[in-house]
DNA sequence: TCGCATGATTTTGTCGACAACAAGAGAATA
DNA sequence: TATTCTCTTGTTGTCGACAAAATCATGCGA
């Protein structure tokens, strides 16, 4: 099974590519805490790299929506709120609708077989134990390939490299829940049946659902763990 | 009433951004061809600035989709197929859609009531004579005011700075034509209707509907010119 | 004449240094 | 004591120069 943690992670050629690739995994893997300053000159000697590369490696990563720059001031890690949270929720829930109306039209029957054995996994997972980390991995898969089942290279482009980074982002930094693994499970295999009858425009509504389902939990959570830090 | 060539054109503050400005404007305005070889030694003494500068802002235009940048070769202006075109189209329908749901939801019925007068100047236009450029820049103001009206920052930062300039760049370099005024026009009022009556949802599928019918007519008018070509 | 290897040249990637700007400490004054 | 001004300090923006890579031209061989 191919590694569900990313669509596609080109390799570094140059040495900017290798710090961003670096930094942004920091990032992502909470290594560096939101709203944290960048500072160029620590930073490049940290890596052993000059300021020039560092700074193109920022760049980058300041169009994959990961740090926030200000003239003259300097580059900080993001800080997602929870409404941003919710603006992401929003803009997954059209762009993956669409997603899953392209791919059951563009699939082909062994790349759907995959999918439905992918959510038996999950199944599987479910009634085994408690696997969190792995169950995600398998959630992710499932989303990604239906992503790239969508056969819309911009599409694709969007999803993986901007919006889902931030997800993951959002995971590390809220250190959030697992989310709701059995009605997941039946959501996606709705989904997935769906595709196996080539009913794009259910897959599309069944995928907007799941993933609004997704964001009443994720909103629900926040505000549990907000009341929950309240009453300490 | 406010400009509508763009969402939001952030003033220079440093060098690279006055070259990025001056950089994108050059693209969008076909001053520079698709597949354009960006040389940076010749652009940086062409701007009067430094090669380092030049590149920073190069590196912006790669974010916003405009040039794209092979490493150790080089950066060319993009070159957008009819493919590429089609899955920006996809991708509207998905994002616009729920941005008209959104705005529905969010706008205060003065803007509405604007966005009605919007529509009102438009079949005026039509009735009256053939405006063709107004026409495209009051279509444009329609769709951004319900972009905005969303809500949603990073919708609108994904439309209005993303996509919206490579449906811009498309225009320019195909020489598109102006698209079916009347019935846009009707599209658009219905759309509005909707936005009147608080119909978040019908609004969505209007919108969704008014941009495929965008994407099916740019199809058919880019077949006519290859055929036109053709038979040359 | 065509294909391939080799060298020259141009272009990109990388680096260190200087200038401009912003943030913060400290002193002078109301 | 609070406030404002100034100065210092550190950071970012900008630049030119060097090294590595790719492209192009030339020449050799089949």
């Amino acid at each position: 099974m191919a590694t569900a943690t990313s669509c596609e992670e080109q390799e570094p050629v140059t040495i900017a590519d290798r710090v961003f690739n670096q930094l942004r995994e920091a990032i992502l893997g909470g290594r560096m805490a939101p709203g944290q300053k960048i500072s160029e000159p620590e930073l490049a000697s940290s890596y052993g790299v000059s300021r020039g590369s560092l700074r193109e490696a920022i760049a980058r990563l300041e169009s994959s929506n990961l740090v926030e720059r200000k003239p003259n001031v300097g580059a900080r890690v993001i800080t997602l709120s929870i409404e941003e949270l919710m603006e992401i929720y929003h803009i997954r829930e059209a762009l993956e609708g669409m997603a899953a109306r392209l791919a059951a039209g563009n699939m082909e029957a062994g790349e759907i077989a995959e999918l439905r054995k992918i959510v038996e996994t999950q199944r599987n997972e479910i009634s085994g134990g408690n696997y969190a980390y792995f169950l995600k991995e398998v959630d992710l898969d499932f989303h990604f390939r239906i992503i790239q089942g969508s056969r819309n290279k911009r599409l694709i482009r969007l999803l993986c490299k901007d919006l889902y980074d931030l997800v993951r982002f959002y995971r590390v930094s809220f250190n959030a829940s697992s989310p709701r693994p059995e009605q997941a499970y039946e959501e996606h295999s709705a989904i997935v049946a769906a595709m196996e009858r080539g009913d794009g425009e259910m897959a599309e509504l069944l995928m907007r659902h799941h993933i609004r389902a997704s964001r009443e939990n994720a909103l629900q959570s926040f505000e549990a763990m907000q009341n929950a830090q309240a009453t300490d």
